[in-house]
DNA sequence: ACGTTTTATTCCATTTTTTGGAACTGATGC
DNA sequence: GCATCAGTTCCAAAAAATGGAATAAAACGT
């Protein structure tokens, strides 16, 4: 008797259509592969016609797109832009932007939430400083996961095929005299920063930008968030951007608070 | 007569009701505040009843989350966390995607990746180029197969009665004074395009563009995602596009590596 | 080249869901 | 208190989802 390919965990909930197919999004969401109809069917435990309707409909509407041989399917142009919409539109979600503004207060630099998007890092939310010096980056800008502190704590925290599939094809490109253009180097630093939870981008992107940031903790799984402070060499040295991490963590574990608390008791949603 | 306050702008479409709360789910995604069941009645000329029934439906399933005075909607955790699981996990699409940016660099002129879908070829994937004269070209979109260079590539490696069988039904339109509409002269320019293992699209779709495309190679089988490199016959001579063969292959085996490892093989998938 | 398997797609009668005009409720304001 | 405005509920007709079974189309093996 072979292994019998147990697992089969439907995962499908919803008590209406139009909820199941949000539900199996979700399913969708969490891959990082191309996926077939057939895969999906052990997956879920849902028949075959009507996964396969499910499918054909979001592949109709641009949300997934057939890729290649018509059988494996990956997520559509109009599925991603509205990802990037709802992620970055979210900004004036109040709590979070407030908690950003609180943090500006504090360490007195441009502190901003940002996100991993495709290849690159997205600023989702930015608070200025008061000060005259600043930088100016706007929210919705992208920035390259290789040469920014976020970036990098995303690359730390991926399941290494994933980060090498990201990493063997996005060139390295050189922004700074700081930028660390070596895949071994580069691997050397993310493992450092898996380590001790944070990550420095030393003008390793503009020259005369330092950033330090940490993840917002998620309540399980990966974290797709983002803290940071960034500002002027001029104001902002190494040691002095290390003195900033108790209020990073703590404004942090605010933000993952918010989420928290904002998702209805216990059950999650149901 | 007041001037008759009518922005009402209906935007909700889909051809069913899973598609049609998509639909609203853009309009959301668009907004960076909160909104109203009034405010989207306005906007989107829907039945208050059936907009009330969409949130509500939303709202339970945690996609979206009414702030405190149970008048205005926010996105809810759920939601976002679909959208951050979108995005994060798109590796696969951002690594073609950093493919197709590392060959525009290269070549100077806009990239495309294509797929056979039908009977027609659609573009999956684009990058411009940065020069200012280009044809914009956006994914998604479809072109005949007998008069684009991607096609021909597509038809080239089907078998003759399976090639027969989809040009039976095609009719070769006509589209510039170079369309190959003789049914004999496609048939000799495909068996080139076989043995040379790449195909011009020499103004036989648009007048003034000129595109040279090879094949990704497929683990196992006929490939069905091609590669092109696509410009204006002003700046991009037929000599000149020869002369990105080698770089252009090298990018097309990049991909097949991707795909390689992103595709499923045999089984599992997770 | 041909039969075998595997996987995708279509069919369709039944069941479930959506739809939206109208009526109702509740809050706010004057 | 009455007017106003927005949110909510009702419900019968119309539309859509469901999934077992049948069919079609590739991929595979010999």
């Amino acid at each position: 008797m072979k292994p019998e390919t147990k697992p089969e965990i439907a995962k499908i909930d919803g008590d209406t259509p139009a909820l199941r197919l949000l539900s199996l999004l979700e399913i969708i969401a969490e891959k990082d592969q191309f996926f077939t109809l057939h895969g999906l069917v052990e997956e879920t435990g849902l028949p075959k016609p009507t996964l396969h309707r499910m499918l054909q409909q979001l592949e109709t509407a641009g949300m997934l797109q057939r890729d290649g041989d018509n059988r494996h399917y990956g997520t559509g142009v109009r599925l991603r832009r509205l990802a990037e919409n709802l992620l970055l539109n979210n900004t004036v979600q109040g709590a979070r932007h407030a908690v950003l503004g609180q943090l500006v207060k504090e360490v007195g630099e441009s502190c901003n939430i940002t996100a991993l998007s495709g290849n690159e890092v997205l600023y989702l939310d930015r608070v200025e400083t008061q000060a005259p010096l600043r930088f100016y980056l706007h929210p919705g800008s992208q920035v390259p996961v290789h040469c920014s502190a976020s970036g990098k704590l995303f690359l730390a925290q991926m399941k290494p095929a994933q980060r090498r599939r990201l990493l063997a094809h996005v060139p390295l490109e050189r922004f700074t005299h700081n930028t660390l253009t070596d895949l071994g180097l580069l691997e050397e630093e993310i493992e450092r920063v898996g380590s001790t939870g944070y990550a420095f981008d030393d003008e390793e992107f503009l020259p005369g930008l330092v950033c330090i940031a940490v993840l917002v903790p998620a309540a399980k799984g990966r974290s797709n968030l983002g803290l940071a402070v960034q500002g002027p060499t001029m104001r902002l040295s190494r040691e002095k951007a290390l003195s900033f991490l108790p209020a990073l963590r703590e404004a942090a574990q605010s933000i993952a608070a918010i989420d928290a608390e904002a998702t209805p008791d216990g059950s999650a949603y149901a």
